[in-house]
DNA sequence: ACAAAAGTGTTCTTACTACACCCATGA
DNA sequence: TCATGGGTGTAGTAAGAACACTTTTGT
């Protein structure tokens, strides 16, 4: 009984991070050297999953171990199994021939999660200096098929910002509702009309209004909202058609 | 350079069938011996993937080599990975000792296929007789985690046919709006006023009325449609916001 | 005083809901 | 002639889209 590496399973995470003006999304610095020169080259987080680990464990500790944040949601939303994932161009022909790993077909289980980069600091590390949030928009090239694997996520979240209330996993745990428009602008990729968003979200009972302000902006503070969740959980309950 | 199978990574084929009256799904029966009984337990088609296959090649092949069935659109909807899924209860666990397999932790990526059974004669083939089609709602136990990817199949049907156009994937060629209906009451478990649904489906301007009428039905007969997906690409196009 | 963003209502159009009867056909 | 499903319209309600100005605050 082996209780080593799969060596042809792996999770790649895809960690978005909204820091109130662009959505970013969480690299590792993958360093290669050939014929001297130093490339940077950038990955997902991810590595192969352990024998007997389940996936979702298998992501978790990864994540942690390769950035030190804990205790993230991740979900899967899809694999990626082509067998030349691994050798998009000649800098990942390189990479594997230098470790040795030119005859691989992994598989690989690809998790999303979100993050509130504005609480980051206080909250959760990084451990790492080789890990940095990089706008989504910036991101031109990645390592392998990190670029595709990128953006199935951001199509994946596209559609769950839709159907979910997931926009308050990337926002403060107190908002105003124009970061929350913005989130929503930047992620969609299009604007929206004020009164009409705001209309929309104030008719929804699980966005708590505060009698609290923003501070420290030059200009007329907005008001704070909560999300609660309770509230959510229990309007959703009750329009459950399904037994 | 090893090209056999890859011990540690599956796929399982969901695969769904409409005959106008219930939702079925393709069973394989996996015959199975103990203390001299025979026991007939039921899992979906399924297998080991080869080294260098790609994932959506190697569902088609499996399919193909365990059903007969070709040239079904296969679509990866999640994976399956929990150290102890393939151990759910005795039989299992008898069925892994008798193939020496206890010690396997296997990750499967699972595929869900629509097709329409009425042209099933005549179009494809099914090819071993221990290969068959089972009313989803009568299925209440299946080997190993296999019930659990049918339930997710399922649930992934039902969000898939609110917003895609994958009825006619069920649907023969030709077919009148009440058995359109009845595909998405049985789908969705709820039941639709038929005013109503025939309002909202006559409104899109790829369902296309033919000057043709059902044969051999002992009441007056109904208006045959049919789906355009030229039609339905067009306006898809044109609604396209996100260059 | 000025710059910057907060906050607020109305109208129109479109989609969904509820609901009941007559008709055409084959057996 | 009867059983079976085919086919049709209206009125009310709810949700989304377009659109512009005044107020508050910090600098």
């Amino acid at each position: 009984m082996q209780t080593g590496l799969i060596p042809n399973v792996s999770v790649d995470c895809v960690v978005f991070g909204f820091d109130l003006t662009n959505l970013n999304v969480l690299l590792i610095d993958r360093d290669f050297t050939k014929e001297g020169i130093v490339y940077h080259d950038l990955k997902l987080p991810g590595d192969l999953i352990r024998m007997y680990e389940d996936l979702d464990d298998a992501a978790g500790r990864i994540l942690h171990e390769e950035t030190g944040l804990s205790n993230l949601k991740l979900k899967q939303f899809r694999s990626f199994g082509s067998p030349n994932r691994l050798k998009r161009n000649e800098h990942d022909l390189e990479w594997l021939r230098q470790n040795d790993r030119t005859e691989e077909h992994i598989i690989t289980i690809a998790y999303y999660s979100l993050l509130n980069m504005a609480e980051l600091n206080s909250t959760k590390l990084i451990i790492n200096d080789n890990v940095k949030f990089c706008p989504v928009n910036e991101v031109i090239d990645l390592v392998m098929d990190h670029m595709e694997i990128l953006k199935g996520a951001l199509e994946h979240l596209r559609l769950e910002l839709l159907s979910q209330p997931i926009a308050f996993d990337l926002l403060p745990e107190k908002f105003t509702l124009s970061q929350m428009q913005k989130l929503y602008e930047v992620i969609l990729g299009k604007t929206f009309d004020k009164r009409n968003f705001r209309k929309k979200f104030a008719s929804m009972k699980y966005l708590i209004p505060l009698n609290e302000k923003e501070v420290g902006v030059a200009h007329s503070p907005a008001r704070l909202y909560l999300f609660s969740r309770e509230v959510y959980v229990k309007i959703m309950d009750g329009n459950m058609v399904n037994t």
